[in-house]
DNA sequence: CTGTTAGCGCCTTCAC
DNA sequence: GTGAAGGCGCTAACAG
């Protein structure tokens, strides 16, 4: 029994075990109808015996210049990424169009140390599909100094770069409108507003510094959603969380809830943001949608379980469209659709 | 403003622009402390004007014999892999030490196509690690083949790959007795016993045919169980999911639950599945434990939220021994710990 | 500190 | 249907 630690197999060896010319033994891999029956049985046997795997890839992609594998730039704190069941589908959305063509899928994770440039351009893959991150993220650079295709999920918008994303601002508006309908004193829990990620409750935060752009798009949106029900953006207030994560926004709902200027209805940007914020007002002894008019984002499993009124959107379908556009020469931008279900959390 | 399409830049290109030689080009990127500042910035100011990004991957993978990348094998369909909360904290386990290591984090799905072990054996990875699997899944051999380190998680053993899990079947018997005790009609919830995931239920069903390992381990501690508290085993009924999800553990509880037969406690093989048959236990207007006792597996979050007796185990450290034993030459298998959880789905 | 040599394993090209 | 040459881009090993 050799250790596994046995050298390496090449295909030169197989094809002197098999009596055939290197050549021979490469086509049977490659383009096996090339190659007599006979020859190709040979290199087979003498690959058995050997313990040949078939072509090293590494030689493979060089000789090739392509790598079959596309990779996946996901944001710090990776265990919220696997967490995160839109992160799930949208990663599910890639793979599935990586099985289609025949590709790997490198995940990239991104640690916030100076290395994650070095980290990206180091990885072997063809193209890149990048999920959301702030308009200041260096990764950014990383990857388009690789000059292979990418694409970015959510935003920014970079030259040279695809992004496939919804129109968030235009779905905040439609769900905020719902959301603070009849309200007096509508609120936002939001994602965070920067990579620092630090945690605030403030009125009518101004919303062109932000450096996320999905959390830039929304807040536009809710603005323009209070302003339609006649409530200036000064006059609303917006906790800002840390994560997306049900506790912390069921800590900063009861916050808000035990304020004196309780607010009558808030817009999340997730479901699971929601969901704290419902656990936050049961609490609190509040009825919904009675005392409190209450909205999420995705429409995920928990969405339908509350009755939650949000925006779905297919993360799904869209990991599948970046990847397809990762893989192509011209990474070309798209406009993913939304739709707005009502439910029983906001007033009719 | 080139085209994103535009040819390769090579080191040799970047040493000849900076006035150097290749290596000294070379060992700037590698050993920069080789070389002087004088030669290192040169070569990093040419670098910058022909849009250099690094030596190319590949390339340098060939050379050196190793792509720093490790092949993570996660079973047919990858939505529920990456929905399922203890995978996804295995693999941030994995992405833990792959990131310690400077490593890249390879996805290979299987298909359960016939090209599944050509593209295990197509990827450029320095070492597997395998999501469990069934006894006579393919791939394991697709991997023996590539004569690389490999690690299986929960199982099956297999000569040459490490094995990291915990006991099944001694965790499975001591929940099993806390879920049986005093019950007169036990019952089980059992994951799928092949690849062909046939739903079924069946009075104490033969269990060394059963190929998936996981599920064999923990049936065989059930059975224990059973027969520790005086119930043969012949008399358990054993309903089997084709897949870990809530709602399909809460129609077969439904069903259970509706016989003339029904039991009186059950044992699931996770968290999630134990949350799907409170549900049906609450449709059907039981009693958590008094009418029926019920225990899950995996204390995630759902168990404390419900209050169920459970198994804990920490998928994020079993990620990281598997990641680091598959970066080791020889990779040594390990038992991982697991405790019992009891709270208030059992009788005490 | 810098440079020269010699491949890593494979597959495109071209010949037979 | 088969084979010989050459080189993909890089770096270990060895000079200078």
């Amino acid at each position: 029994m050799k250790p596994a630690s046995a050298k390496r197999v090449t295909l030169a060896q197989v094809a002197q075990a098999a009596g055939v010319s290197v050549m021979t033994a490469s086509y049977t891999y490659n383009q096996p109808s090339r190659v007599s029956d006979d020859a190709r049985s040979k290199v087979l046997v003498a690959a058995g015996q050997l313990g040949y795997a078939g072509p090293d890839p590494s030689a493979r992609s060089l000789r090739r210049g392509s790598t079959s594998t596309l990779g996946v730039v996901l944001g710090e704190h990776l265990s919220y990424a696997f967490q995160d069941p839109q992160a799930a589908s949208f990663l599910a959305g890639i793979a599935d169009v990586c099985v289609d063509h025949g590709f790997g899928m490198t995940i990239l994770p991104i640690t916030g140390a100076t290395d994650d440039a070095a980290r990206i351009q180091a990885s072997a893959v063809d193209g890149f599909v990048i999920w959301t991150t702030s308009d200041d993220d260096p990764i950014l650079k990383a990857v388009q100094t690789t000059r292979r295709p990418a694409v970015v999920h959510g935003g920014p918008a970079v030259h040279g770069l695809g992004l496939v994303s919804i129109d968030n601002q235009a779905a905040a508006r439609a769900v905020g409108v719902v959301a603070f309908a009849g309200a007096a004193r509508p609120a936002v829990i939001s994602f965070p507003l920067s990579r620092d990620r630090i945690s605030t409750i403030t009125y009518g935060p101004e919303t062109k510094d932000i450096l996320f752009p999905v959390t830039r798009e929304r807040l536009k949106g809710y603005r323009q959603a209070a302003e339609d029900v006649g409530i200036p953006w000064k006059d609303v207030l917006v906790a800002v969380c840390a994560r997306n994560d049900a506790d912390e926004a069921q800590r900063l709902a009861a916050t808000l809830l035990s304020s004196r200027e309780r607010p009558d209805a808030i817009a999340a940007m997730s479901d699971e943001q929601a969901a704290g914020i419902a656990r936050a007002a049961r609490a609190a002894g509040l009825v919904i949608p009675d005392d409190l008019a209450l909205t999420g984002w995705d429409d995920s499993a928990v969405a339908s379980q509350l009755g939650l009124t949000t925006v779905a959107q297919s993360m799904r379908e869209q990991g599948a469209a970046c990847a397809q556009a990762a893989l192509g020469q011209e990474p070309h931008s798209r406009v993913a659709s939304w739709s707005l279900i009502r439910r029983a959390s906001t007033h009719p």
